[in-house]
DNA sequence: TGCAATGTAACTTTTTTCGTTCCTGGCCCC
DNA sequence: GGGGCCAGGAACGAAAAAAGTTACATTGCA
């Protein structure tokens, strides 16, 4: 249902700026590079990441991006709000004004259900950190 | 997240047989009508929620769909799986050979968290029924 | 027997997402 | 102080996915 793997791609990004947390920033041509897509592709998502209190960037020669919190208080709620804006279940043209009354309330009538749906998948989120993925990267990477 | 609105499209649907239950069986015709899309579209759909169980089919004149249960025993959960089958979060393409080790072990690493995510949206859907959702749009009519 | 309905395949159109190419400006390093 | 490396956008193009459409075979009631 999710159209896009931008979520997915953040934590990857994210996850990168973790294991280089503390040397210098990493930039969008190094990210993308381990992505497996184009650097613009990343510095367009790092933007919202930015603007979402998340990493911050430095411009000029030998900047990049670096985390802006600590990786055990960035949870995976906070980076899907913060690059996916559309809701989790996209609703198809409805006619307000239709005859049948299934098509004309069943919006508002279904909404609520989805919203909780919705919540529900954010907080079971919220409850894995960045650090948390990273300790598990590191795991597999032993058990390989 | 979700690239479709088949999911909406199918409780519409389903939410429309709801209204005609006991009475004769609905065409895609008619139901597409509500929707307001192609009729191939919805037996589309159909052939999956028959799958599933959900609805029962009939051919020939004077033939169409009828819920295959009760209202009460379908949530928003059963229709989910029936017609959603891909994952609620798209991986993109990752290397498992890849130098950097977040790339190589992100999928592996990150896959109980989205799972788990994806299952409580689930259970969340598991506690809405299309009794529910035909009762919230009587509600909705009523107070329009 | 004829008509109305499902079932399904193939194709086209539309939408969305992803990638790419420019350019602008900031900033470190030599 | 200049040159190259970096982020930040704008605009465009390509690719992929979804939705819609047409066509036709088949089924089954009237």
């Amino acid at each position: 249902m999710l159209s896009s793997s931008r979520f997915v791609v953040a934590v990857h990004a994210l996850s990168v700026l973790v294991c280089q947390r503390g040397k210098a920033p990493v930039c969008s041509n190094a990210i993308a590079a381990s992505v497996h897509t184009n650097p613009v592709v990343i510095r367009r998502l790092m933007t919202e990441l930015e603007a979402a209190g998340l990493v911050t960037s430095t411009a000029g020669r030998s900047g990049g991006f670096s985390l802006a919190r600590a990786a055990e208080s960035i949870t995976l709620a906070d980076v899907y709000t913060a690059v996916e804006d559309e809701t989790v279940f996209r609703m198809h043209k409805i006619d307000p004004n239709a005859d049948c009354p299934v098509a004309a309330q069943l919006g508002k009538a279904l909404s609520p259900s989805l919203r909780a749906a919705e919540s529900a998948m954010t907080r079971s989120l919220g409850l894995t950190s960045l650090a948390d993925v990273s300790q598990a990267i590191h795991r597999e990477e032993a058990a390989a």
